[in-house]
DNA sequence: CGGGCGGCCTGGAGGC
DNA sequence: TGCCTCCAGGCCGCCC
């Protein structure tokens, strides 16, 4: 399941060997995901320059020269990985993007969650999935004043609250609880009873365990890899998220799991209040 | 208008 | 061992 940092890992690894590198040819194998993939890819894209490689929420963004960008997210359960054979397919191997130099990179979605669009890079701002969105986590937008103005505001459990991207993008449910953990507020508490000081703390929290997760090269509970099909490592660093019926490390109460918006949370309640 | 929830998917886990 | 059910969850869009 990948969240912004498994996307953030992936967007450095990828531009490292792809930057300025020419796209010689998309293949569309399927297109039928839940949002359709464009069937002019290829048309767009083929022998254009790829110029830069940005990340904004859980999308990673292609430029290409001549102003268009590939907006690819993985969903739930996407990969993107360069592979040296250009015959063996897997079923759910949905786009093949042949660059020079043989790299050739795979589009791989189980799911079909995931989104593969295409947008001239000028009107990328304007663009519904965009203009919406909150605060970059790890920006200094982000901040723990800003945090606690929009929390006053809302009576959500903090935990929905911050799965909401108009409150802060990229954090999903593993980080979610992994920051409340970290910062001792219970996932039920409503955003609206949480101090200035909690806010500050929640804040950092979230900035920090995103930043160790990057260090990690992401979390690979079930579906994540790396562009070389690696998996992360911070699973082994998560305090809460997947640990309901184990000890707290820090004070050995029994970790909890409740549902929240149709999601699983998990908590220390001896640690968070 | 904001928040809750259903629908989209398939693989893997767990129960019988 | 095999089949069936359930669960995972990001995001959109509908509905209250």
């Amino acid at each position: 399941m990948p969240e912004l940092p498994e996307v953030e890992s992936l967007k450095r690894k990828l531009e490292t060997r792809l930057i300025g590198k020419a796209l010689r040819r998309v293949t569309l194998r399927r297109a039928d995901l839940r949002w359709p993939i464009p069937k002019n890819l290829n048309q767009k894209l083929a022998s254009r320059q790829l110029v830069g490689l940005r990340r904004r929420s859980k999308y990673l963004l292609w430029d290409f020269e001549g102003g268009q960008t590939l907006i690819v997210h993985l969903g739930m359960s996407g990969r993107l990985f360069f592979t040296e054979s250009t015959r063996l397919f897997d079923t759910h191997d949905h786009v093949l993007f042949d660059f020079d130099s043989k790299l050739h990179l795979r589009f791989r979605d189980p799911r079909r969650f995931g989104m593969v669009l295409i947008c001239v890079t000028k009107e990328l701002p304007a663009h519904k999935l965009f203009c919406h969105l909150g605060p970059e986590p790890l920006e200094n937008s982000f901040s723990g004043d800003v945090l606690f103005l929009k929390c006053k505001k809302s009576r959500s459990p903090i935990k929905s609250f911050l799965m909401n991207a108009k409150v802060v993008v990229g954090v999903g449910n593993i980080y979610a609880s992994e920051a409340l953990f970290k910062s001792g507020i219970r996932p039920s508490r409503p955003a609206c009873k949480i101090t200035q000081k909690e806010a500050e703390k929640l804040c950092a929290a979230i900035k920090s365990v995103l930043e160790q997760s990057i260090e990690a090269g992401g979390t690979s509970f079930r579906d994540y890899v790396g562009a070389n099909e690696e998996p992360g490592l911070h699973q082994l660093q998560l305090k809460v998220y997947g640990r309901d019926g184990k000890l707290c490390e820090v004070c050995h109460h029994i970790i909890k799991k409740i549902t929240q918006t149709g999601r699983s949370s998990f908590y220390c309640p001896g640690c968070q209040r």
